[in-house]
DNA sequence: TACTGATCATTC
DNA sequence: GAATGATCAGTA
């Protein structure tokens, strides 16, 4: 796997911003050679390299932990598949539904917000007709949401949350949510987690994850231009 | 063709 | 199983 060693994580936001600016117009074959990784034959079975690829590159902690990617700078990394007109191809994933003890967790507290505070976003090609290896990385940005995009993200939330809470999460699909929706994240329609509800009812359902939807993401990287 | 629901790999 | 990194693939 990868067993390139990386520098020292970065120590401020201008030095991440830096090694950041430097994967701009290189091919994944090119950050491949660099990590000392190889290029997978066949994406369908290793869905997030691109994503541990980038972070071994910008030094980040590597790890299945539900903080940032840099806990020191309170920034997290999110690569972003965009087809050739610029448009993200997919939703983008923020971090697990919490579907037990839900008794006075606020969007102030949430992991939603905590994740999205600070983004470093990395396009990358992912048009289907283009090899991974010649796959070229897009100018990396850092990105905090506006008043407006805070407000949306909370009111989903909000929303979602408040469901769960009340025991409607079989109502709940992802056509909730105007920026922000949740949708099955687990092995697969097998894989069980439990919940709890207001009244203290438990049972067992889907585990969820919460997705930025890719119309939001749009939004994000146009305004970046502007 | 966009979107939803399902799935894949890895670490702990 | 739970969390990370995500994309796949059927269908509306």
């Amino acid at each position: 796997m990868i067993s390139f060693t990386p520098a020292t994580p970065p120590g401020s936001e201008t030095e991440l911003l830096h090694r950041a600016a430097q994967l701009a117009g290189k091919t994944l074959a090119q950050l491949a050679q660099t990590i000392d990784s190889d290029i997978p034959s066949q994406q369908r079975h290793a869905k997030g390299w691109i994503g541990t690829a980038v972070e071994s590159y910008l030094g980040a902690s590597a790890a299945s932990k539900p903080e940032p990617d840099f806990p020191q700078l309170g920034i997290e990394l999110k690569t972003l598949p965009v087809n050739r007109h610029g448009r993200p191809k997919e939703s983008t994933y923020v971090c697990i539904v919490p579907l037990t003890g839900l008794t006075n967790l606020t969007w102030e507290h949430s992991n939603v917000r905590k994740k999205l505070a600070r983004v470093l976003w990395v396009p990358i090609e992912a048009d289907p007709g283009i090899p991974l290896a010649t796959r070229r990385f897009g100018n990396a940005f850092l990105w905090s949401p506006d008043v407006a995009q805070e407000m949306d993200l909370r009111t989903d939330w909000e929303e979602i949350m408040e469901m769960i809470h009340m025991g409607d999460l079989s109502a709940i699909n992802s056509r909730f949510g105007k920026v922000m929706q949740i949708r099955p994240k687990g092995m697969n329609a097998r894989a069980l987690t439990r919940t709890e509800t207001e009244t203290g009812e438990s049972g067992l359902t889907l585990p969820r994850g919460f997705y930025l939807r890719a119309s939001f993401t749009h939004e994000i990287l146009e305004r970046r231009k502007a």
